[in-house]
DNA sequence: CGTTTGCTTGATACGTATCAAAGTTGGTGG
DNA sequence: CCACCAACTTTGATACGTATCAAGCAAACG
């Protein structure tokens, strides 16, 4: 089982491009852990402990308020990494990791990692490229929130998601998101509330651009959706 | 001239850690250039060509929308990066990045860079730290856009741009942000409107937070805008 | 000067938040 | 297996913030 779990996270990124003699050097600073859902990896604010990489589950990164309105900058699965920003530059989390559902990870504690980036300039280079494409994501996020409506950043957050953790309907025809979120979660994604968040879902239903499933989200009309992403 | 801005740029971020010699092997790559205000370094949309370091002077970066409205993602000024993410991962600039005043740039060829990040993993890292910095504010900024008001995100963006380019006002009391900025820039950096921006500029000006001197803005009180920024 | 560019104000419409209440679902223990 | 509870979803009525449209004004500029 933990065998079974190094050897994929050996094909992550990360650490494809490491010879075979350099992993096992790395494999010996990783650990495994498993968690339930709904649960922390960590809070924001938290002193950074330790790189998360996740192999199997889903995770989501929610940016907390003064007041209580949270955000869910994004969803990750199998694979991604968590807590890289914090680690790399020493400050705190800047933001909350829940479990959406059982979750296995493995980490590296920070003092380690610091290691090995020294040790692998490879690694480093993957380190950059994951930000890199972090930061394109959120860019597009803060466009999309600055200047679409609720219909078109929802019909996004659906698309988004669709490419984290599509897959086939298990019955008849679409793409079933196969990640377990609430309105709620939905809302926060999308900066809105979890009403407004409903009446557009509900529209989307009546449309026949989406379809409900065991408490899953199937899209339907992914042409459709894209039409009203771009803004009609 | 030239020789002062490439001393200047051996202290940047990105060149502080390297040894004298090691900085006599890089020097070989940059390149000066000087653009006047309102010029364009690139396009978003543009291959990579060469990543940006800022001498002197302002650039916004900003993303294009399909429609006509844009978004101004970040204000940045001297020792700052530009392009790096285009850079790294070789896909087209995200952004447009358009100069506010003018403003002088030392760049590297994307190749030439891509060969001093291997042979100098000082640099490599930091660049993942001036990644994360950027990672961080971006989040902070999709945060504000998710569930701020207008008021709140414009404070929020007059008290990132004070750390940017504050400077004591020339006249009396103050922090001048030294930085040619229109209303549309403030409005396109909050995801509002211009008219919108300027009610709200007009209102923090009648309550004696800013006040205006020769098309910048100063802010007189602080404190108070810091309390519209967290929300009352 | 006239023309452009940016600033300002007002009237109105629309999208979305907010508050309230009821319906639905899944899980738990009797 | 059913009853119950908590969490989540749904719908409706209303209020509020902000966009939009329109028009006038000021300053910069060739």
């Amino acid at each position: 089982m933990k065998r079974e779990m190094m050897k994929a996270v050996r094909t992550t990124p990360l650490f494809r491009s490491l010879s075979d003699g350099d992993w096992r050097d790395v494999v010996r600073f990783l650990h495994g852990h498993c968690y339930p859902a709904d649960s922390y990896l960590f809070f924001q604010g938290d002193p950074p402990e330790a790189l998360y990489i996740i192999w199997s589950g889903r995770v989501k990164l929610v940016r907390h308020t003064d007041q209580g309105r949270d955000v869910v900058v994004t969803v990750l699965g199998p694979g991604q990494l968590i807590g890289e920003m914090a680690v790399f530059d020493g400050r705190p989390y800047s933001m909350t990791a829940v479990t959406l559902e059982e979750t296995a990870v493995v980490t590296i504690a920070r003092n380690d990692l610091m290691t090995l980036i020294q040790r692998y300039p490879a690694v480093s280079f993957e380190v950059i490229l994951e930000l890199n494409r972090r930061l394109r994501l959120c860019t597009e996020l803060v466009r999309s929130l600055a200047v679409d409506r609720v219909e078109q950043r929802i019909a996004r957050a659906l698309l988004r998601l669709k490419d984290l953790g599509g897959a086939p309907a298990p019955d008849g025809e679409g793409v079933m998101i196969d990640i377990h979120l609430t309105r709620q979660d939905i809302a926060e994604m999308t900066g809105t509330t979890v009403e407004t968040a409903i009446r557009v879902m509900s529209r989307f239903r009546k449309e026949g651009l989406i379809r409900n499933y065991k408490g899953r989200t199937i899209l339907l009309d992914i042409k459709g959706l894209e039409t009203i992403a771009r803004g009609k």
